[in-house]
RNA sequence: UGGGCUAUGGCCAAGUGGUUAAGGCAUCGGACUUUGACUCCGAGAUCCCAAGUUCAAAUCUUGGUAGCCCAGCCA
């Protein structure tokens, strides 16, 4: 799939018809203090497509400014979730590798008298900034010399100062509706040592003073971000003409992209990891990308969502089935299916021989001959879905086993259901079914429609199996409840069932993914195949 | 009258003054079927509201309305 019409895209276009830029550079910029979830994807597929159609190139650069929150275990697993999804970042940068010349620029922006240390503590400063009506008050140290701006910060680089007890500030504007420019904080001071630097720095920049300069160093020319940065952009470009960058980059906002009934914040993701609700971020249930993949995702199916999905200044909330309609697009083609029964029902077929088993050959997928055939067995005892029988057909829609309704067992025969054999407190234990023979498939026959198609094994050559089925940690709307409440305690279900004979019995665990009440293989052991259950993809609906 | 952003069918989303207002997801109806999948047909919007400009408006203007973001020494 390509990258839609977006209005970025568009931009990318007139600015290279127009000679504003003669290659489109962009950056990913994560922080490296969580996993990546399927919300950024949204952001590399963007940054990494629109570059790459317009034949330039794409960074990958860790937005290190914050040595109290990061870590470089997340650098790792970032990059890894990034080359996952395929791409090959041009560069792979540190915002830390600038700090020097972030230092230099800083001073230069005191120089120019556009920068001055303040000793407000953080109460002060908020008091000083105003409100969202009312404008902010100037800092008393607003108007110190340069001389002592310079000894001052240069003091706050050598550690002279504890954490808090001063700042940089841009010089610009305390009555400005835009509260990011009421003279914003650029440099910090912070004793703890850095993943890249260690102990180098004790002072570091803002993201707002930063990133546009790494941006800038690095001859970005579009830089992506999410709405939320809108209102700094003014702020962005100040730092850039300020600081007489000879390239000068520009910031476009997006929205993001969020999914229906999926926990998608980073603090959300820590807490379920942190309490132990889920096994880590790589959890199949979890939303990340580790995770889906894990639950079975190919990159494909990733990448064709966020595509799909498009590109706007909203934020959007598309419904998960989108997703899941992704995924099984691409696997529809590419992947074996075979059967499984995974909550069994036994069948006897009555009219069957007793002692013999037919091999039938079968092709794993009819969309995909490249895929191969296997045998399956039939013969006179089967198992088949408990959900595929209801006693009593409901409505017309039910396309299953009912008493004295015909049914086609995939790939076999026509089966009838005479008899139903139930237990004294009345469950149902056993079916007692006629087959035609007439009816094999592969035969042609034509003369009768079955109630639909439903999957089976056979039972003397079946192979049990245990499925650990999993569904997506789903959230329900109400906030105030504690999310160990607001998590489907059914996302990870146990059953005892069997697979066809073929098949060897390796697929049990963690390997499963509900798609509504539908399930299939994933490859969480990498080194096996890829499989779908037959039947996931109509499991889609209900049948009440 | 703080500032900024946004508004197209249930959910996304094309559309940049002249189109029967693309497409995907979902839904409903139907065909087909050795997966109720896939595939194939068919169904659904006067584009937040109002007033203007124009021969012509989802697209331009004005005025409303609704939603989101901003008062971290987070990013």
């Amino acid at each position: 799939m390509e990258i839609e019409s977006n209005f970025i895209k568009t931009i990318m276009e007139d600015d290279l018809n127009n000679n504003k830029v003669d290659k489109i550079i962009t950056r990913f910029p994560p922080e490296p203090n969580a996993y990546l979830h399927i919300g950024h994807a949204r952001a590399i597929i963007t940054n990494f497509e629109l570059a790459k159609i317009f034949d330039g190139y794409t960074n990958l650069r860790f937005d290190d400014t914050n040595p109290v929150k990061e870590d470089s275990s997340f650098v790792e697993a970032i990059k890894k979730d990034i080359e996952w999804l395929g791409y090959n970042p041009k560069n792979v940068l540190f915002g830390s590798d600038y700090f020097d010349q972030t230092y230099d620029l800083a001073v230069k922006l005191i120089k120019k008298g556009l920068a001055y240390v303040c000793d407000l503590n953080q109460d002060e400063m908020r008091a000083y900034r105003g409100t969202l009506k009312e404008p902010g008050k100037e800092s008393p140290n607003r108007n110190r010399t340069i001389e002592e701006n310079l000894r001052l910060f240069e003091e706050m680089k050598n550690g002279k100062y504890k954490d808090g007890e001063k700042t940089l500030r841009a010089k610009i504007d305390m009555a400005s509706p835009n509260m990011n420019m009421r003279d914003p904080v650029i440099y910090r001071i912070i004793h703890i040592e850095h993943h890249n630097t260690g102990n180098k720095w004790c002072i570091y920049p803002m993201y707002d003073f930063a990133h546009p300069l790494q941006d800038a160093i690095e001859g970005v020319t579009h830089s992506l971000c999410s709405l939320e940065y809108d209102d700094h952009r003014v702020l962005y470009d100040w730092v850039v003409e300020k600081c007489e960058m000879p390239h000068i980059p520009h910031q476009y906002e997006f929205g993001r992209l969020n999914i229906t009934n999926t926990i998608m914040s980073k603090r959300y993701l820590k807490q379920l990891v942190e309490s132990k609700l889920v096994k880590g971020y790589d959890d199949p249930r979890m939303p990340t990308l580790t995770g889906l993949r894990r639950r079975g995702y190919t990159k494909e199916s990733i990448k064709n969502f966020v595509l799909g999905t498009g590109l706007s200044r909203i934020n959007s909330t598309v419904s998960s089935e989108m997703l899941e309609t992704s995924l099984r697009n691409d696997l529809n083609y590419k992947v074996k299916r075979v059967n499984a029964v995974i909550d069994p029902l036994k069948v006897i077929i009555t009219n069957y021989p007793d002692n013999k088993i037919e091999w039938i050959d079968v092709e794993y997928s009819r969309d995909n001959e490249d895929l191969g055939t296997r045998k399956i067995a039939f013969g006179r005892n089967v198992y088949i879905e408990k959900s595929d029988f209801l006693e009593v057909k409901p409505n017309k829609k039910w396309k299953r086993l009912s008493l004295g309704i015909e049914v086609r067992l995939m790939h076999a025969y026509f089966i009838k259901c005479n008899e139903v054999i139930k237990d004294n407190d009345g469950n149902i234990v056993e079916l007692l079914c006629t087959y035609d023979e007439a009816t094999k498939s592969g035969s042609g026959f034509k003369d009768r429609k079955p109630n639909g198609n439903i999957h089976f094994v056979e039972a003397s050559t079946a192979k049990k199996s245990r499925f650990n089925l999993f569904e997506p940690l789903m959230i329900d709307s109400d906030s105030k409840r504690d999310m160990k409440e607001r998590l489907n305690p059914n996302s990870w279900k146990e059953f005892k069932g069997f697979v066809e004979s073929d098949l060897e019995n390796t697929h049990s665990l963690e390997r499963f993914q509900f798609i509504r009440n539908g399930y299939f293989a994933t490859d969480y052991d990498s080194t096996k195949d890829l499989l779908i259950f037959n039947r996931i993809c109509e499991l889609r609906s209900s049948f009440k």
